[in-house]
DNA sequence: CCATTATATTTGTACCTACAATTGTTGTAT
DNA sequence: ATACAACAATTGTAGGTACAAATATAATGG
C-alpha cells in the first residue's frame, strides 16, 4: 500500500520525505511482526537481539559495552536488560576476574535451547517478508539502505 | 558502513535477514536524526507528527483516532500525547458538539507558527538524508518498501 | 605511593508506552 | 422507554527507556 494511502494524507509530499516515513513505518512493521512472533517464548525484539549476540561469541563471554556497541536498537540501560535475561536464566553474568570493572556475560544452556526453538520461526518471518521483492531488488535495497546511513 | 560492520558480527548472514537489520538500523538512525533536529523546539518526533497531521487538516479538527490512524508510528496512547502538545498550547481539544463521545482537536496559531519554523529544517534534513542515493534509486526504494508491508 | 583521570557498570529518576479496564455517550432492538 | 451493545476517549498500572549522577575499579603521572 502506497504510504500515502497509509497515512491518509491528501497533500503530496516529495520524494526524500517519502522515503523517510516509508522507511520509519516499514522498520516498524517488521518490528511488530517479530515482536509477535517472539512473543509466546516470552522475550522482547531487544532481548533476543542480546541473545543471538551472546551466542554469537561462541563460548567467549561478552561484556555489557560489547553487547551495547552490537546491538541493532542501541539502548541506554543494556544492564537492566540483561539482569531480565538473567533472570529468566537465559544468561549468567560474572564480575570479570582480570578486569573487576567488567562484567562477564554468557548465555546459558537454557539460552542456547531457546534460541534453537526460536530460530527457525524468525528464519521463516524474515524470509517470508523479504521474499515479496526480488532476490536483486533486496541486493539493491541492502546496498542502498546502506548508502543511506553513510 | 556494511551491517555486518555496524554490529561487529563476523558470521555472514542470509540476505533476509541482513535486509530486516538495514531496515531497522537505517530508521533508527533517521529516527534519530530527526529527534536531534526537533530538540531545540522542544517537541518529540510523535508530537511533530501530530502537528503536522493536525496542520494537514486545514482548519478542520481531528479527533483522536483519525490522527491516531494517520500516524507514522501507530500508539496505544494518544491521549496524553495531546495532552502534552495542549499544555504548551500548540493545540487545543473541545469535546465535539454533535457527538460528545468525541474532541474535536485543532492546531492553534501557537502551534502553525512552530512548524513553519520547524518546517526548513527537516526539509533539508530528509533532503539531505535522501540525497545520498539517486532519484532513480529512491524511486525504486519506495517501491520496495511499499511491496514489503503487503 | 597518592592524587587524578579514565573506564565499566550500576542506579536514581522522570518520563514514555502498552495494555487492560473504566467512563461517558450514542445507537439499536425489543 | 429500557436494556444492551458499540463507540470514543480516558485512566490505572506495570514495565520500558533515556539521561545524568554515582559507584567501583584500574591506569597513569608526579
Amino acid at each position: 500500500m502506497k504510504i500515502e494511502e497509509l497515512l491518509k494524507t491528501k497533500d503530496k509530499m516529495p520524494e526524500s520525505r517519502r522515503l523517510v516515513l516509508n522507511l520509519i513505518v516499514t522498520a516498524n512493521h517488521i518490528s511488530e511482526l517479530l515482536a509477535e512472533a517472539l512473543k509466546p517464548f516470552g522475550i522482547s525484539n531487544q532481548q533476543f537481539n542480546v541473545l543471538r549476540i551472546l551466542r554469537g561469541q561462541k563460548g567467549k563471554p561478552a561484556n555489557l559495552s560489547t553487547i551495547q556497541e552490537r546491538m541493532v536498537s542501541k539502548m541506554s540501560n543494556t544492564t537492566r536488560l540483561v539482569d531480565k535475561l538473567a533472570d529468566k536464566e537465559l544468561c549468567e553474568r560474572i564480575v570479570c576476574p582480570s578486569n573487576r570493572r567488567k562484567v562477564e556475560i554468557r548465555i546459558t544452556k537454557k539460552g542456547l535451547e531457546l534460541l534453537k526453538k526460536i530460530d527457525p520461526v524468525i528464519d521463516k518471518l524474515e524470509n517470508d517478508f523479504a521474499k515479496k521483492i526480488n532476490e536483486k531488488e533486496i541486493l539493491s535495497l541492502n546496498t542502498n539502505l546502506n548508502e543511506l546511513r553513510s
